[in-house]
DNA sequence: ACTTAGCACTTAGGCGTGTTGAGTGCTAAT
DNA sequence: ATTAGCACTCAACACGCCTAAGTGCTAAGT
């Protein structure tokens, strides 16, 4: 009863099981799979993998599935991340390289990860932590009414239209929005709450009020950067591969829907050695999600947002792995340049 | 063979079908419906009923459900708008007024939309066809790359990184701006693309192709904002209401997903003086969406923009409408204010 | 100490058969 | 025009049966 042997059992149990959707028995594997041993010994170590719990049988007379606990062996140190075919490198890259806007960039990925994974897919926007401030802009909608426009250095903006606590001119606030940049550009996002107080000091008293306005929205929008938005694609594919399933595609839904929920899963995943990292089934935090799989990597200069897929735990990883990083690589290369 | 008394019992199995999810037949009308005849008399109604197209039986021996065309019958002649409860509409009241950006606005409306009618919501942001531009702002993010914003009279900010065919100083490209908001500045977005070239002649010589692709990208910035975003919510909705049917669910949430598509398909419902446009099943355009019902209805100052639900035909019409009408006057109640 | 053949045992799922119940259409009487 | 009555249809359900797939175990073979 070879320890490689057992391994090898396990590995073309999954890989049939992803592939067919039925539990597999003892004889079409070795049909299937030449190992050169016979059904008896096989449904021998197929007993052991079930004692050590990385397999179950659905019921007495079936073959057998891997349990999470076998998916995440199978994962760590049986499979390799099988390479893009060329033609789907390709497909990448010019897709990506179409792209003109940080949203389209965004859109198209999302949606190439989709098609390419045949699962949702998820990506985070990025995160702007380090993002510095480039300009400001405050434009007068009304005498007591005004769009405030943060611009970041790494092109993102942020505008939301606030109500003054008096009148103004447009002069006046062109003036204000000279002091505030005068004080402000070229700090991080992120340290901007801690310097409006200054710029509000110097203005002359009578703009006082409606400097303070507007230093609270300032501040506002640059921390609103930090909570990211995410994006999705390709919610259609849950319904194929959950089709058994019509009942856990309701509550699959409305996580995917919450981006705080989602937000939360992405940045809770650590990406390991192989560069992507990932979640299977019931290792979810979210009981909803007990029967799908995460598979995620960070992107972009510091990897810190994340781009990746959601599917049911009986999904080929090995290629869904290796489609995720490359995806994530690609769009790295794309945001850099 | 009574007229009025055959619409009854076309109201009558549309409420029951709709209640029960289940075909109704002539005893169990007469039950539940004080109608003064019996089930011998219903039967007639009811061959009358499916002869003119308005019902069908499923089979042989079933009870009739409405078709496409009942429905139509019934929204259009038979059901009365049924008005939302009082604290129903507090709810929406309090809830849409707790919000302050327009992103927050359409985020808010739509899940409580989704979460009122128990269907999936959709939003159009709203049109900005009539709105003129205010300001531009062009920043120069490295010598050759610049990132160019339009920002429009109603509060609406457009921006999009471009590269340039030359490199510029930052005061070149501060005249370049002063050039183009002076050209520019207080014409409907819509004129733009008559009025670039106008400023691009003025400039300079040697300003002159930078100064085209800036132009080039104010036009798409400021076009960019008739394709409107859709927001949607409720998807997980979908799973409740087709659990029959787990085979449908796919090509709607693909539907859902293209935003061209169901930019279309809002812009194609006119609303009638009920306040709210229904398409019913087949009619619409879709054939992904021929099980489906969409209630959509204009919002805003000139009702360009749309927001509605889409749920199976088989849904509760008079609430529904309430809902989607009422969700829609508050939204615009809280846009103007 | 593994491996293997053989065998008894289990069980989901497919298939035919009856049975039931809801619902219809038609006819004849009111 | 309505209604009672009746014969008829058919989906849905329940049984019962059988088969195929697959298992665990034992005993024999290497």
């Amino acid at each position: 009863m070879s320890e490689v042997r057992r391994l090898e059992v396990l590995r073309a149990i999954v890989e049939d099981y992803v592939h067919s959707r039925e539990p597999v028995g003892s004889k079409a594997l070795v049909e299937r799979h030449h190992l050169g041993v016979s059904s008896a010994t096989i449904r021998n170590d197929m007993a052991a993998l079930e004692e050590e719990g990385l397999i179950v049988a659905p019921h007495t007379s079936a073959g057998r599935i891997p349990t999470d606990k076998g998916y995440r062996l199978f994962v760590d140190r049986i499979s390799d991340v099988k390479p893009l075919s060329p033609a789907e490198r390709r497909a990448i890259q010019t897709l990506l390289e179409g792209a003109d806007d940080l949203d389209d960039v965004m859109d198209r990925t999302v949606r190439l990860l989709s098609q390419l994974t045949h699962q949702v897919a998820v990506i985070q926007y990025p995160q702007l932590g380090r993002a510095r401030l480039r300009h400001i802009e405050f434009v007068l909608l009304a005498p007591a009414r005004a769009l405030v426009v943060v611009i970041a250095d790494n092109g993102k903006v942020e505008q939301q239209v606030i109500g003054l606590p008096a009148e103004v001119t447009d002069q006046q606030l062109s003036d204000l929005r000279t002091a505030f940049l005068a004080e402000l550009s070229g700090h991080p996002l992120e340290a901007l709450r801690g310097l409006v107080d200054g710029t509000v000091q110097q203005v002359r008293p009578e703009s006082a009020a409606v400097a303070r306005e507007l230093g609270a929205a300032l501040v506002k929008l640059a921390e609103a950067t930090h909570e990211e938005r995410i994006l999705l694609a390709g919610t259609a594919n849950l319904a194929r591969s959950t089709m058994d399933f019509p009942l856990t595609i309701g509550p699959i839904l409305e996580a995917l829907e919450e981006q705080v929920v989602m937000l939360r899963l992405l940045s809770e995943m650590q990406q390991d050695a192989r560069g992507v990292s990932v979640r299977i089934g019931s290792e979810n935090p979210y009981g909803s999600l007990a029967e799908t799989s995460v598979i995620a990597t960070g992107y972009g200069p510091d990897a810190l947002a994340k781009v990746g897929i959601l599917g049911p735990t009986r999904m080929d990883y090995p290629t869904t792995m290796a489609a995720v990083r490359a995806v994530a690589r690609y769009l790295s290369r794309i945001l850099a340049g």
